[in-house]
DNA sequence: GTGAAAGCGCTAACAC
DNA sequence: GTGTTAGCGCTTTCAC
């Protein structure tokens, strides 16, 4: 590929035996040299280093992997629950996602994607892990694994999970405070006026279950009734009809809506118009992430902020302890009310 | 870590030797077995992935592919130019490596994701290629590097490029006719009423420069004056900013607007919306891609659709008959106009 | 500072 | 149908 013009009259070198030939040493040296080993003349790491750019070579990252019992390469791995197919798109887990990049190749790493049905793939974290590819996995979201998770934890080391934290659980996640965040949200839509809360999404997932048990812990303390959930899916399509009908449903009966996500936000707030109830006066409206979309809509959400690059920091950083050996604690970073228009 | 309660009594099986230990064959065998090859006696095979099972064990993939000189892996690699870091938040890009990452996965590939900056890294598609880590490449977006593509795409085969299609060029590419997708946002904006165009966009970027291409031959061919070419980033940040400048710099000699990207779009909607421009009304906005977010602006975005899924399809289909050593053509998709309501 | 040799875990001839 | 053997391309002692 990077050859010039005179490609015919030059033997391909395919491994660093070629190489090693061709400057006259053994395959060792060149090993040596090319791996920015101390131990290597001068001159001789030179002369390497000008023949391996001229034909183009690098040593073979499977061959070295497989000798030094170590890849080079983080696996990271989107479990998609219930909601199957939709949840890649969501824009969290996304640029989530980008940022992992970032950081894991700014540590040297690979990134090795995988999404995985679990319903149809049980054993689908033990088959990343297993395979003898990467060192270490990063799980983005426990959707509904959570005990499969801890059950592959206790005998893996190298494991950090993007998620939410329980009292005692025994593998290491990070990831904002969710029930904190809900509580965020259940005060503000409260100090606005709302006294008849709705929550807008799925609680199966434990994130969100956690965001709405915050809001509930307001709500019982500041003696409203309680916060009715609107399940909800995370596909654009199918969550526009489902909020429609919540919506038509409860006619009159809300006046603040919690929603799980500033996606969900953003798309109750179409439906919200379509029904003509105004924004934040009939209704006042909390998001979750603080995504670009939340300063787009109009009038633009108030939400609650989740860091994600300081997730990506956290969860990378901490794969790398404990690839060290080290044993790290969960990481929680803490949820920021973000107030724009809506409530 | 699948181990039950008896850990301790029963020995780790670290490799394929150990299995074969275990249930008294040899290596080969149970190499056979687990890869499900034909010729082996149904008992046998059915001892060996009990005991498999068992143990929790799989073969290792590096090994296996060093040996069988394919990797099973296919790489994704996303070129920021220019614009660095923030493209990759950009949700086309996201929501066609989600595709991807279904398609591969439905075909039984592992994906390896790898984000580049071409400027301080020239040689990055041949890192990628000669690590002997993945056996194809599909590269997202051409950014500014085409001229290196064809270069690499001359000496290696399994390459798919996503992107824009240029006459007599030597790579395979999958893409819209992005041409003929601004020519039909120019036609619009005009049906609608505007004379006076601008484009919104960074046009170093070969697919918005076909764009805007395609948008000068109708007002071209209508007689329109040129079209004003607004240089902006991607990112949220210093897109809003720049547009506010545009806008500010423009005031009352544009009354059309064609943003590269629906992201952009939404984010000029909000600034005309600052300075008191009503759309379509005052001015007509077009924008490219309809992503979700163009059904969530206010008034929703009139764009032009690009089918990322079929995208995401044809850049695996064509990637896997090239493994096979087809030549392959490359693939033009149609974009198709969706009018809503901001022109 | 460098070479020789062993071997990482697996697969694919080639025997039988 | 199964065992044996020879590597895939690299790294790393151990000599010298």
């Amino acid at each position: 590929m990077a050859d010039s013009d005179e490609t015919n009259t030059r033997p391909a070198v395919r491994n660093i035996t070629d190489l090693a030939r061709l400057a006259g040493v053994s395959a060792g040296t060149v090993s040596r040299a090319l791996a920015g080993k101390s131990l290597v003349n001068a001159k001789t790491r030179e002369r390497i280093e000008s023949l391996a750019r001229e034909h183009g070579f690098r040593p073979n990252q499977m061959a070295s992997g497989l000798r030094r019992q170590k890849t080079g390469v983080i696996g990271v791995v989107i479990p998609l629950g219930h909601d199957t197919r939709q949840q890649i798109s969501d824009s969290f887990f996304m640029t989530l996602l980008g940022h992992l990049a970032d950081e894991l190749t700014h540590e040297g790493y690979d990134l090795m994607l995988r999404r995985v049905v679990p319903e149809t793939d049980t054993d689908w974290l033990e088959r990343f892990i297993g395979s003898g590819m990467i060192d270490g996995v990063i799980v983005i979201g426990q959707s509904d694994q959570f005990e499969r998770i801890e059950e592959v934890a206790d005998g893996y080391g190298p494991m950090v999970v993007w998620g939410n934290h329980q009292e005692g659980q025994r593998h290491c996640v990070v990831g904002t405070d969710n029930r904190l965040g809900g509580r965020l949200a259940a005060e503000r839509l409260i100090a606005a006026g709302a006294t008849r809360l709705a929550f807008l999404g799925d609680t199966t997932a434990i994130e969100f279950a956690a965001r709405l048990a915050g809001a509930e812990d307001v709500a019982r303390r500041m003696g409203l009734g309680p916060i009715i959930a609107l399940p909800t899916h995370l596909s654009p399509d199918r969550a526009s009809e489902e909020i429609a009908v919540h919506l038509a449903a409860l006619e009159g009966r809300i006046d603040g809506i919690f929603a799980a996500t500033d996606t969900l936000a953003a798309l109750c707030l179409t439906q919200l118009r379509a029904r003509g109830l105004a924004v934040p006066d009939a209704i006042k409206l909390v998001g979750f992430d603080d995504l670009p979309i939340a300063r787009q809509t109009m009038p633009p959400l108030t939400t609650i902020r989740q860091d994600i690059a300081a997730g990506a920091r956290g969860l990378v950083d901490l794969l790398l302890r404990r690839l060290a050996g080290e044993k790290t604690e969960s990481l929680v970073l803490p949820p920021e009310l973000v107030v724009r228009e809506t409530a």
